[in-house]
DNA sequence: CCTCACATGTAATGAGTTACATGATTGG
DNA sequence: CCAATCATGTAACTCATTACATGTGAGG
C-alpha cells in the first residue's frame, strides 16, 4: 500500500488537512496501518487534487495558519475501491524488535533492557489507545474489527513479554506506568 | 533496519551464501524480522565484502552452480554488534491486511473472503512453521523467545478472526486445508 | 521438452524519509 | 523568551523492488 491510498481512506471517512492526517497516522484511528511523514503526505495530497480524487476548501482561522481541508471526490472513492481491490499483498508477521531479542547475548543488559521496556510501553500505550476507542466505534463497524484485531494481538504480546521476563534475565518489576504513582 | 544488518546477523549463526539468505528470510529461520530481494542481498553481500565485514569461499559443488560461501569476520560481528545498539525504532503494530477490513463494506464480498482466507492460511501456515521449529531451538536462546512471541501473537491473531468470521459475513468453514482430506 | 530448483548478479525505477525552509500563536 | 503546537511545503538522499540477464541439472 502507498501513502496515497492511505490518504484516501482516511478521507473517506472524514475532511482532513495535511497535519490531520498525520496526525490520525501517529496516534488516531488510522495508526495501525502504515506510516506517512509530512515529505509524503503532502505531495500525495497536491497529486490527488491534480488527478481530481480530492477537493480542497481553505479554511481561515483566527490565531491559527492556513488550513487546507481535503475532501474526497467520487473519483476518489471509486479510485480508493480500485486499490482496495488490487492490494496483493497479505501482511507477513514481522517485527524488528525481534531481531534485536535474538541477538540479546550480543547487546548490553542494560541496552537489552532499555529495548525490552521501551516495546512493552510502547504495546501497553497501544493497548490503553484501543480500549479508549472501543467505546466510540460501532460495533460491527471496519473500525470495530481492527480494534479487536488489535487489541487481541496486542494483549498476546504483552503477555507473552510479561511471562518472559525472568528467562531473559531481566528485572521482574521495572517502573510500572501504570498502577504506580 | 537494513538488509545489511539482517545479513550479518544471519551469518552470525551460519556460513550461507546470498541464496540461501534468502531462503531463510523468506521461509525459514530468520523469516520474522524484514524482507529481502536478491536485488538487495546480493549488493549488501558484495558491500560487506569490500568492507571486510564478511569473507568469501567458493565452493564448486557437482552438478550445481558455483555457490559463494559468505563467512562473518571479527569486524562484521563489531558491526552487527554496533547497528544492534543503534537500532532505534521499537516496532509498532502494523497490519495492511486492517486497512482492508477497515473498508469492508467497500469491497466486494468474494473478494473480501478471499483477503480473508489468504491472511488465514498464511497465519495457519506460520503456526505451523513456529511449532516445527520449536523442536530445533534450544530453550532460553533468543530463538526461542523469537518463536515463543511468534506463536503468542499469531496464535491470538488466528484466534480473533476465527471468532469475527460471522460478524463479517463469511461463511462459517471455508476449506479447512488441515482437518479435511 | 519444459519447468523447477539452484545460483549470481545488474540497472532502472519507485517510494519514501530526513532535513530544510517558513511562520503564527499560546503557555510556561 | 523559549518551546511547543499548529500548519504547509520542497529537495536531496537512501534504500529497496522489479525486471532483466545468464546458466546448469534433475525430474516429470
Amino acid at each position: 500500500m502507498n501513502v496515497r491510498t492511505l490518504c484516501l481512506g482516511i478521507l473517506a471517512f472524514e475532511e482532513a488537512s495535511g497535519y490531520e492526517i498525520k496526525k490520525a497516522v501517529e496516534d488516531g484511528m488510522f495508526s495501525h496501518f502504515i506510516e506517512a511523514s509530512y515529505g509524503s503526505i503532502y505531495p500525495a495530497l497536491t497529486q490527488m487534487l491534480a488527478d481530481g480524487l480530492v477537493s480542497v476548501r481553505e479554511q481561515v482561522q483566527e490565531g491559527k495558519p492556513l488550513k487546507k481541508a481535503y475532501s474526497i471526490t467520487e473519483a476518489g472513492r471509486k479510485a480508493l475501491k480500485n486499490s482496495l481491490h488490487e492490494l496483493p499483498q497479505q501482511d507477513k508477521f514481522k517485527s524488528e524488535f525481534l531481531f534485536q531479542a535474538l541477538f540479546r547475548d550480543q547487546v548490553d543488559p542494560k541496552h537489552l533492557e532499555a529495548v525490552f521496556n521501551e516495546q512493552m510501553d510502547y504495546l501497553c500505550g497501544e493497548l490503553a489507545t484501543i480500549e479508549e476507542c472501543r467505546q466510540s466505534v460501532e460495533p460491527g463497524s471496519g473500525h470495530a474489527f481492527v480494534n479487536g484485531y488489535g487489541h487481541a494481538v496486542v494483549s498476546a504480546a504483552i503477555q507473552y513479554m510479561e511471562e518472559s521476563r525472568s528467562s531473559l534475565g531481566l528485572p521482574q518489576k521495572p517502573i510500572s506506568s501504570d498502577a504506580a504513582e
